[in-house]
DNA sequence: AATTCCCGCCACGGG
DNA sequence: CCCGTGGCGGGAATT
């Protein structure tokens, strides 16, 4: 049946318009898709069928788990033949049956080889789409081309270690930083409308570009899978596969690993040719955003969701990881954090596990990752975080879980019942923190309930091990977001994930301890103890539209001894002085 | 209207 | 010149 609609629909759809305007002939009808109407579909056409006709109809929630026998048939006879929708055409879907045919670890002593013609043949698609999806499993080295028309396939097996890389190299450019900028100047934007500062920021970008010439991104390599065709760094082209790199590292470097296209697009876009015609590029810019987002979410390494945001909800890509990688990063963090659902890897873990994987790796030819010097480098930075996170009250870090959308707002805001934990942050495990803390957070008089979800204070766990106060990201939503003395700014939405709602998280093993920390925010003229932490808080400041402004004014008028006007310290103290729970196991 | 993103023209570079 | 690649942007489908 699903033939038959495939073969109908493009006819029924191209018609009126394409044929008679402008165009004429050319335009979309084309390319009879219907030509090889035969339709050999053979496997994984079930597993299409069910995706195609999942979202074409959103009315109908249930499906895709009840699909299997009743609710069925009722809806699929009612709009039988509208499932051919775009969907199904979609770069996502192809990827998807395109990653069915190889194995997540290929044994490679096998044959993995890829033609291209082959697939293209075989999925039934035009070669074209093919290389949109090679070039994005390039990037991430899960194929590598090794010679024309033929690419081999290696799955994820180097996935951790391509990750690892490029966490390094998006840390280097400073990414984390350079969104948060871009994210401030979106926001102030739009309650400006007297830009005019503004410059002063871009100042600031171009110089932290700037320090090195902030040289343009190479395609990252791995060590092991070099260059097999002689082409591989040939200047030009690889376009698609650079810019696949960078927005991975986006994710990477974030925080809560949330991306919005507008902001990755706004970066990618400014390290290339600095500032031109914006407009179009950057709708071109989102667009191949778009079509490697696709293709990561077939990875299953980002999913959709959304930003909240006062002009309504933001679509945004937030970064999952494998439970696969989880297994890779088992030993020491280990047992804290029993496999969960999604498998969310705990970014120390991670960090370590780079590191390690960077520096041992085996057979190190010779990093392609360009600058020998990052390894150092990284290492240092390893150390760094290290120190710092092990700290006692150590802000830093804690910048990091600030320094996005979310983190953002609880920044503005976060204040829940500070409570001073012992600086008990010291690798000194579980014995510290657990349960003599109160655990009634809330109860303050500011409790303010976040959304529509209640937060079970239960919740509240604690890493052991003093590292990084991180909020997992499947933890996230879940985190009580409470305004600050400030009442003006109203109650805020935190973004929610919807998936991770529904598992709810005390169905868990429960945590087995508690951490707060209470962090400050310095003012951004502020030194904190360390250049980022002064970068960090001041994007806490910004975090949230609505609070924003005043803040920053407030901290501007500070800077700036002329102005003053000198606020009542205390209370620029209260405002910026936040206490935020942490939630680990 | 805005967002998403498919389609395929056509340039580029190697053989 | 041919062909594999893949940049790029129109504009259709979806939301």
């Amino acid at each position: 049946c699903p033939s038959y609609q495939r073969s109908l629909r493009p006819n029924i759809a191209l018609t009126p318009l394409d044929n008679q305007i402008t165009m004429g002939p050319l335009a979309t009808p084309k390319k009879g898709r219907e030509v090889g109407s035969v339709d050999p579909w053979t496997p994984t056409s079930n597993l299409k069928m069910l995706i195609s006709a999942a979202s074409p109809e959103i009315r109908n929630r249930e499906k895709e788990l009840c699909m299997d026998n009743d609710g069925r048939d009722s809806l699929e006879s009612t709009q039988s033949e509208k499932m051919i929708s775009r969907k199904e055409k979609s770069l996502g879907l192809l990827c998807h049956k395109f990653l069915a045919r190889y194995p997540d670890y290929p044994n490679p002593a096998l044959n993995n080889d890829i033609c291209l013609d082959d697939v293209a043949t075989e999925l039934n698609v035009e070669r074209r789409r093919i290389y949109d999806i090679m070039n994005v499993l390039e990037s991430l080295h899960m194929v590598s081309r090794s010679a024309k028309n033929r690419y081999t396939w290696h799955g994820r097996t180097k996935l951790a270690e391509t990750l690892a890389i490029l966490k390094q190299v998006g840390e280097e450019h400073r990414y984390s930083q350079q969104m948060q900028q871009i994210r401030q100047r979106l926001v102030e934007k739009e309650f400006d409308f007297d830009g005019e500062e503004k410059e002063n920021e871009v100042a600031v970008v171009d110089l932290e570009n700037g320090e090195h010439g902030q040289k343009e991104l190479f395609f990252v390599e791995l060590p092991g899978v070099e260059f097999k065709a002689a082409s591989v760094n040939s200047r030009k082209d690889k376009s698609l596969r650079v810019m696949s790199q960078k927005f991975v590292m986006l994710f990477l470097v974030s925080n809560p690993r949330v991306v919005s296209l507008d902001v990755a697009a706004k970066i990618l876009i400014g390290e290339d040719q600095a500032a031109d015609q914006d407009k179009n590029k950057f709708k071109t810019k989102v667009r191949r955003l778009y079509d490697i987002a696709n293709v990561l979410r077939s990875l299953k390494l980002i999913e959709k969701v959304h930003v909240a945001e006062e002009r309504g909800r933001k679509p945004a890509f937030e970064w999952v990881e494998l439970p696969e990688n989880l297994a890779l990063n088992s030993e020491n963090t280990s047992t804290a954090c029993p496999p969960r659902k999604k498998g969310v890897l705990e970014p120390r873990a991670s960090a370590d596990n780079c590191a390690k994987n960077l520096f041992s790796s085996p057979g190190t030819k010779r990093s392609f990752t360009r600058h020998p010097s990052l390894i150092k480098l990284a290492k240092s930075i390893q150390d760094d975080r290290r120190k710092i996170n092990s700290a006692p009250s150590s802000p830093v870090k804690s910048d990091s879980s600030v320094n996005s959308d979310f983190p953002n707002k609880m920044a503005q805001l976060a204040a829940i019942c500070k409570i001073e934990l012992d600086q008990e942050s010291l690798p000194t495990p579980t014995s510290v923190e657990p349960s003599h803390i109160p655990l009634q957070p809330p109860t303050q008089e500011q409790a303010v309930n976040t959304t529509a979800n209640p937060i079970p204070h239960a919740l509240l766990a604690a890493q052991p091990s003093g590292s990084v106060a991180y909020i997992p990201a499947q933890c996230s939503p879940l985190i009580p977001v409470l305004l600050p003395q400030q009442r003006g700014s109203g109650p805020y939405a935190v973004y929610l994930n919807p998936s991770s709602l529904r598992s709810n998280p005390l169905a868990r093993p429960q945590p087995t301890s508690l951490a707060v920390r209470s962090m400050t925010f310095e003012d951004k003229t502020g030194q904190s103890p360390n250049g980022q932490s002064a970068a960090k808080s001041h994007t806490a400041a910004d975090a949230s539209p609505l609070g924003v402004k005043r803040l920053r004014s407030e901290l501007a008028s500070e800077g700036s001894p002329s102005k003053a006007k000198r606020s009542d310290p205390t209370f620029k103290v209260r405002k910026l002085k936040c206490a935020i729970y942490v939630i680990i196991w």
